[in-house]
DNA sequence: GTGAAAGCGCTAACAT
DNA sequence: ATGTTAGCGCTTTCAC
């Protein structure tokens, strides 16, 4: 790999003046630039982006860092796409870490991107009050929180109002007659596990429906724990007729138990999931659901975090995006 | 952020001492390794793997790139989730970028990596023949070829049998009794999209069956063209009596299609979709289909690119791993 | 066993 | 308009 060194000698100039033409700032000459430039050309030079971030931590060296729990889940799989298309088109790579709900691995991930010198992070936290994430933050990285916050930091957060999404779906079950709703939750740590058990809970509630204990299961956010609660809920001696899901990934787990039972959808048990996915409507049967802006989560959070890299000292941003009920067949 | 001449000087030593004790290399006292071990922790320091990384090409910067066509598929998130899996496990960090099938994209984003200085690439070419890909695998950047090779070149690839794949796949609609099987296709470019179609024909003439053109379409291996070009072939005067689909995004499409028309599956016309997913089950209904180890895949490629790190001179291997047909009742 | 110093590729202040 | 140079944080050779 050729370096700005090489180019400097095979235009007959010095580096200095190489980094001018490179940076566009300073004058030069409209010949000697020609020159460079056809020695960068030749050569076909690039420039490193590591000595680069290295010299300097005032000059941006586009690089972003994103750290999200569960890259099987497609729901971040979106916010991972919105993330991708506005960091492109604003000259920004990606560095991308998936920690998998796995505390330990969350860790090692910040700590490596902190040591890259990233620019700014977009990360959906495993706790609210992570440790090491929270000193990040005063130490001046940007940061911006998706799907989740960051208690007493000054970060920008973009997240889905869960409450109420939660609420009208359960409320919607109701309104459709069902009388016996579960919930089968996420990780009892996530924020939005307990946002939507919220949700759920206030919809009882408004329609006069006593809350049971037994109705409600918090698993690990995965599919496997779909299939199984959804297993445990079926077993009830006084089971469900209706289930709420509390992701993309127990929804399918609790279809795939539903379905091995050769239970009817919504006959013997109708279903509403938390998280829409392009799919859905080809699912059996399609998915009645609440949607997610996902992909604009993505975007805003990039948005957001550029801003924030501009100019460190702006207060502090929490954008709560709405979600919207997809009435398909399965309730 | 604390650097090495900070400790340095915390424990009154020199800044080769630190990376001595850093590295473990050499010999240094207990008590000033003590001495030093102490300032790390009082310090809370970090090594920059920027610094390090600029400092020598020689050693490892632990980081790796991951170049992929669209993360928007299923299967290439599953490889993913492979190469992470496999790389988190050997102290690497991901750079991962997406090119949404967008050569220039890909161009941009070849050239970061370049510019990151990344230990090695895995990669799922745009094209065959790629030219700045080959260059840096000239230039001696270890490269793996994920579900696509590259031409002329000295790279690991690893991929799937996607001749007997598909052959597999449409022998099966044969034998259970459909005539007209209709193949909608992945992008031109992509050899996977060719070598399909091969198994496709050759699994049409081992059973006596001719090929017809207008039962071939050709997209652009999204969600999208399944939706349009199952429209196309829905429309034929003599449509065809199953469908083998040529990835994940357009099975989905096509689903979406058959499912709008309200025609029923596989009575009216059955489908068998390349790429398996965990939940095809779950769909409606439950989908049959080619299966690609995906996770293996990306496990594998790690495993190689690894090997091919610490030994360029290692001759190339190509490792072609097998698929495996799901029967569900879609066919 | 430990330190001094060069150098990786670049930017930015200072000279000329 | 252009060049010189210090220095970002680290590794590594060569002294001592």
């Amino acid at each position: 790999m050729a370096s700005m060194n090489d180019v400097a000698t095979r235009a007959g100039v010095s580096i200095a003046t190489v980094s001018r033409v490179l940076n566009n700032n300073g004058n030069v000459n409209e010949a000697t630039r020609a020159k460079i430039n056809k020695a960068i050309k030749d050569l076909k030079y690039q420039p490193s982006r590591v000595a680069k971030r290295l010299r300097s931590k005032s000059i941006s060296s586009n690089l972003l860092g994103v750290l999200i729990p569960d890259i099987e889940n497609p729901f971040y799989v979106d916010v991972l796409r919105g993330i991708e298309e506005l960091a492109y088109n604003n000259n920004y790579a990606i560095i991308m870490c998936n920690f998998g709900q796995d505390e330990k691995k969350e860790k090692l991930y910040l700590e490596i991107l902190q040591s890259e010198a990233i620019d700014g992070l977009i990360v959906a936290p495993a706790r609210e009050d992570d440790p090491l994430l929270k000193k990040m933050v005063k130490d001046g990285l940007p940061v911006v929180c998706v799907d989740r916050g960051l208690k007493d930091s000054n970060v920008d957060v973009v997240l889905v109002d869960n409450v109420t999404g939660a609420f009208t779906a359960v409320d919607y079950l109701i309104k459709s007659g069902y009388k016996r709703i579960a919930y089968i939750a996420g990780l009892v740590e996530i924020p939005s596990s307990l946002l939507r058990e919220k949700g759920y809970r206030k919809a009882l509630e408004a329609n006069g429906i006593p809350f049971e204990k037994e109705l409600v299961r918090f698993g690990d956010s995965k599919h496997k724990s779909g299939v199984e609660l959804c297993e445990e809920l079926l077993k009830l001696t006084n089971p469900p007729d209706a289930i709420f899901t509390g992701n993309n990934l127990i929804t399918l787990g609790a279809l795939e138990t539903i379905h091995k039972r050769k239970l009817r959808i919504p006959e013997d048990i109708a279903i509403v999931g938390f998280d829409d996915m392009q799919w859905s409507s080809s699912l059996n049967p399609p998915l009645t659901a609440v949607r997610q802006p996902a992909i604009e989560i993505g975007k805003r959070a990039v948005e957001l975090l550029i801003q924030r890299i501009q100019d460190p000292e702006r207060s502090c941003i929490q954008m709560t995006l709405n979600t919207q009920l997809i009435e398909r067949s399965s309730s």
